[in-house]
DNA sequence: GCATTAAAGTGTAATTTAAACACTAACTAA
DNA sequence: TTAGTTAGTGTTTAAATTACACTTTAATGC
């Protein structure tokens, strides 16, 4: 089976970079390639668009099939299209970020044959084509995102603590944040639910668990309130 | 002349949202149609991608052919590519926006045959295929980054007064603003110099004229300063 | 030439927002 | 019972933002 055109035609992919927290560091999940070129380099999960398809669409099946992550948090990043950034061929690739919840996610749900794995973003190993570009724009994107709109949320479980919710935001920026005024604030967008439950057997005072009020969130954002920290 | 591929590709396209400013109102490029789909609807200039070039240069290189523009403040902005977009066939449109003075250039300079106009953003005449998506993701994003970058100055000539740059503002903001608190802040980011030039035969107090250093910009981006209005 | 019109230019006070900062509470483990 | 660890809590100061009104300068119309 083929396919014909009268003009030339690049192939169109999408890559997807996770990010994803654990108790310490941001993390990105990257998947080994099995196949020339770069047969045995860490890559981007990703791959072609199948034509019944949207670019988003195209990026949570390959997310399923690659890695068994589903329900997260995708958005479009960039397209990145320069000639000779893959060997074989034209390709021009729709780039998107992903946050996942690590904590729920058993990971390596469906991780079929190919070799996944998360990697602290501070450690990353040498990438494919120009994969490295590609993580570079999605960390100064969600770096800038992260100040002006709640997704951090979509990186923690359901219930969560300032103190993670804190820690979450000094991985994401890479700077420490005031705790006092940190809570003040976060606390005075109104987004949280605070819980009548509290952490279990920890070594120290049990911390208050929280939750983010999607709904509210969507009504004050059509009101064109502002989420600025 | 025929290219033959394994697996489906799609076309790419890149599509330009061309934004001027008038005296009065921000205004956008347009051209007529002059084939099917869409024959006679009016529609955002772009064409497809060639072989070699990259996806920004094929974007200059349609807004050369198409209108005639050149040397004009251009930026990507986001990748389209819903199944049914083009009745055609399956086309990814890579989306930019650009910012020209349309003060300096002499509207209209190389639109052979076929029809280019602006139009007043708040009266645009309905678009071929989703290009009214297209401007309203380019109009948001505009608006966003007009207030922490100085991008503005791209849509003025080179010298130009307070006056004209605070109306662009307003223009591009759709809200007014305070003159003095818009002076002091503009002026505190001392990315302006003030001329020894006046306008001249204006029926009221003559302007100052100012110009735009974009090397003192550079500089101060470098160090990781803050535009931000 | 004088009054009218039109935009340029200029500073201060009040309010809001951001930043800095340190102790007590609660729980576990040794 | 002590040491270690994180949770939780307000106030003061500095900085940024907002609101606001009159004088200056030039051309135009009478």
């Amino acid at each position: 089976m083929s396919y014909t055109y009268k003009h030339p035609h690049p192939a169109v992919t999408v890559d997807c970079v996770v990010f994803g927290l654990d108790e310490a560091d941001l993390k990105l999940l990257l998947i080994q390639r099995d196949v020339e070129p770069f047969k045995g380099r860490w890559a981007l999960p990703g791959g072609f668009v199948q034509p019944e398809e949207s670019l988003e669409q195209a990026a949570r099946r390959e997310l399923i099939e690659e890695t068994g992550l589903t329900r997260l948090y995708l958005e479009q990043l960039y397209t990145f299209g320069e000639p000779g950034r893959d060997p074989r061929e034209r390709v021009i690739s729709v780039a998107h970020y992903a946050l996942v919840k690590l904590a729920d996610h058993n990971l390596r749900a469906a991780s079929d044959a190919v070799d996944v794995a998360w990697f602290p973003v501070a450690e990353l190993p040498k990438l494919a084509f120009d994969h490295e570009k590609i993580v570079e724009v999605a960390l100064k994107r969600l770096k800038a995102k992260v100040r002006y709109e709640p997704i951090g949320f979509e990186l923690l479980p359901e219930k969560f603590t300032l103190g993670e919710l804190q820690r979450l935001y000094e991985a994401v920026l890479e700077q420490p944040v005031d705790k006092r005024n940190f809570r003040k604030k976060i606390l005075g967008t109104e987004l949280l639910d605070a819980l009548d439950e509290y952490q279990q057997d920890v070594a120290h005072r049990a911390a208050q668990y929280y939750r983010f009020n999607r709904a509210r969130y969507e009504q004050l954002k059509k009101r064109g309130f502002n989420f600025e920290l």
